[in-house]
DNA sequence: TTGATCAATCAAATTATGTTGATCCAAACA
DNA sequence: TGTTTGGATCAACATAATTTGATTGATCAA
C-alpha cells in the first residue's frame, strides 16, 4: 500500500480478502503480531495448501506482507491498509445522511 | 447497527456484503444522501431484479435501512454500521507490528 | 551429495454467489 | 372495482471462489 487513498477497485479488492471466515482468522492471529507460517498452520488448524492460499489472497490484497529467513516464511499485516479502508469508509459516510426529494421526482 | 463493537460474524457480513463491484456502486450513490430506488435504478443503469437482489444484501449486512412512502422506496446509508467497521480495522492494526519469535521455536 | 522440511503452486472437484426472466404483492388512481 | 406501477421474490442457470491432494522448488542438516 504506497498510496493511502485507495480507488473503488483497491477497496473492493481489501474488502473480498476480508470477507471470508478463514482469512479472519489469520488477521486476528496477525493483529497479535508476526507469525511463521510453520506456527499459523498448527494454530488456526488448517492444512499446509490451505493456509497458502488465503496468505496469498491477502498478500495480493495488500493486507499481509511477509519475509523469508532461512526457510521459514513469517507474515505480518500491513497497517497502512487497514487505515486507507478506515479513511474509505470515513469519507463514505460523511455525506450520507441527506434525505431524497419526494418520487415522483 | 444497535451496538458498535462488532463481532467477527458482523464484520464479515458487513465486509461481504461490501466487496462487490455493483454494491459500491450502490454504496457510493447512496453516500451523497438518500435515494429512491427507482432513481437508483437508472443511475445505475441495473435490472430492477439485480438492484433489489443487491439492496436486500446490504440492508440485511445492516448498512442500509429503507423507508416506504406510497408506493416508493427510499433507501439510505447507515453510518452506524461504517463507524463500526472503522473501530473494528482500527483494533486490529493497534498490535500487529510485533516481530515473531525466530523459528524453530 | 542425499534426504528431510517449509511453503508455493497446480488441476480437478466442490461449493458459494450472482444473474435472468417470470411471477407476485401492495399502493395508487381511474 | 380494475388496471397500472414500484419493488420484492423465486427457480433455473451461469459464473466465481474455495478445497483437496499431488507436485515442485528452495533451504538446511547429515
Amino acid at each position: 500500500m504506497i498510496q493511502n487513498t485507495l480507488n473503488v477497485e483497491q477497496s473492493r479488492q481489501l474488502l473480498k480478502a476480508l470477507a471470508d471466515p478463514i482469512r479472519l482468522d489469520v488477521i486476528h492471529a496477525l493483529a497479535q503480531g508476526e507469525r511463521c507460517v510453520c506456527d499459523l498452520t498448527g494454530d488456526l488448524n488448517l492444512s499446509q495448501s490451505k493456509l497458502s492460499f488465503h496468505l496469498r489472497v491477502l498478500r495480493e490484497a495488500g493486507l499481509l506482507t511477509d519475509r523469508q529467513s532461512g526457510r521459514w516464511i513469517y507474515y505480518r499485516l500491513q497497517p497502512d491498509a487497514l487505515a486507507a479502508l478506515e479513511a474509505w469508509l470515513a469519507e463514505l459516510r460523511r455525506n450520507c445522511s441527506q434525505s431524497a426529494a419526494p418520487c415522483p421526482s
